[in-house]
DNA sequence: AAAAATTGTAAAAATATTTTACACCATCGG
DNA sequence: CCGATGGTGTAAAATATTTTTACAATTTTT
């Protein structure tokens, strides 16, 4: 069960997107304006957020929809928030991409390409990690940045340099 | 010591911010086309790359910035590359953020934004975090994928319950 | 309401990590 | 060129963590 809440403020664009998206998603929520959008994660499990980056006509900036990303990914970072917007602003794409944004997709847009941009997005959604994949490649990390000294990056890590060596020569 | 590898085929881009550049860095690195970075890459020890996308004047799709980007990211995920393009094409920003580049500045420029974002990124490039910081940062990402259900969060994660339940009781 | 799954708890067994130690090798500076 | 310093590779004992197993209580699902 999968479902994904799209906000913009253009009703037809609300409607071509419900019935577009279920091709990917069980459910589609929408909503015309961001304001309600905190109180609907809190309702109901929402697996990722299509959301609009040109809200109040003339406001073209995307201020707000980052506003709007930030207060998402503050109360939700690991809901994927995929940015929708009408104007080609690069300031905007990246800085919503760092604030943690997991794509960005331009109006007018291309159908499959955004269900093929979601659909990959779930994908690396469904797989999560094994700790011990994760504390492998941050050990592998933490040696190439000290130069494969494995005293200095055991240091770093916060582990004993026995560790270190001894995991790196399992493998 | 930190040294920085700027490539740009034009040479008064290279001059201007060879200069500029010192404000950040110990040494400054130039190239004229991404064609020997990697071998320079291998020969001595760089902390970062500006990297320009639009070579080969009239070809502006910056594909040719994102192969090198790709390139140079196969051999050495861990240092940060930034991108430079005098287009403000948004594609190429989003493709080049995804794959693993750390910023993205459009030309022309402003001295002190750019320098700003180096310093940044050098800032975030010192401190490593602790093997038990990141997985303390996962094992929690992987309970609020599961909606707080720590028996398939310790499955998803490849450990027991019994540590992840002990793991959660401390903090 | 019954069935199934999850939690909170505990204790022993199995593993992993730290600590300590030491010979060996590389590199750097005088 | 040689001694000092710092890193490696190895090992073994002490300590700490993780897994396994178990079970009653509680929550969730059907």
């Amino acid at each position: 069960m999968s479902t994904i809440l799209v906000i913009d403020d253009k009703k037809e664009i609300l409607t071509s997107l419900e019935y577009l998206l279920t091709e990917v998603f069980d459910k589609v929520v929408t909503l015309e304006s961001p304001e309600t959008s905190l109180q609907v994660l809190m309702q109901q499990e929402i697996n990722m957020i299509l959301l609009d980056m040109n809200f109040h006509l003339g406001v073209n900036t995307g201020s707000e929809g980052l506003f709007w990303l930030e207060q998402i990914k503050k109360v939700h970072p690991d809901i994927p928030v995929v940015l929708f917007t009408a104007y080609g602003d690069i300031d905007i794409a990246v800085r919503g991409l760092k604030m943690g944004a997991a794509d960005f997709v331009t109006k007018p847009w291309d159908n499959d390409i955004l269900l093929d941009k979601l659909r990959a997005i779930m994908e690396k959604e469904r797989k999560m990690k094994t700790l011990e994949e994760v504390t492998e490649e941050h050990m592998q990390k933490a040696i190439d940045k000290c130069h494969g000294n494995l005293t200095s990056a055991a240091e770093m890590l916060g582990i004993s340099r026995q560790t270190l060596y001894n995991k790196m020569k399992k493998k």
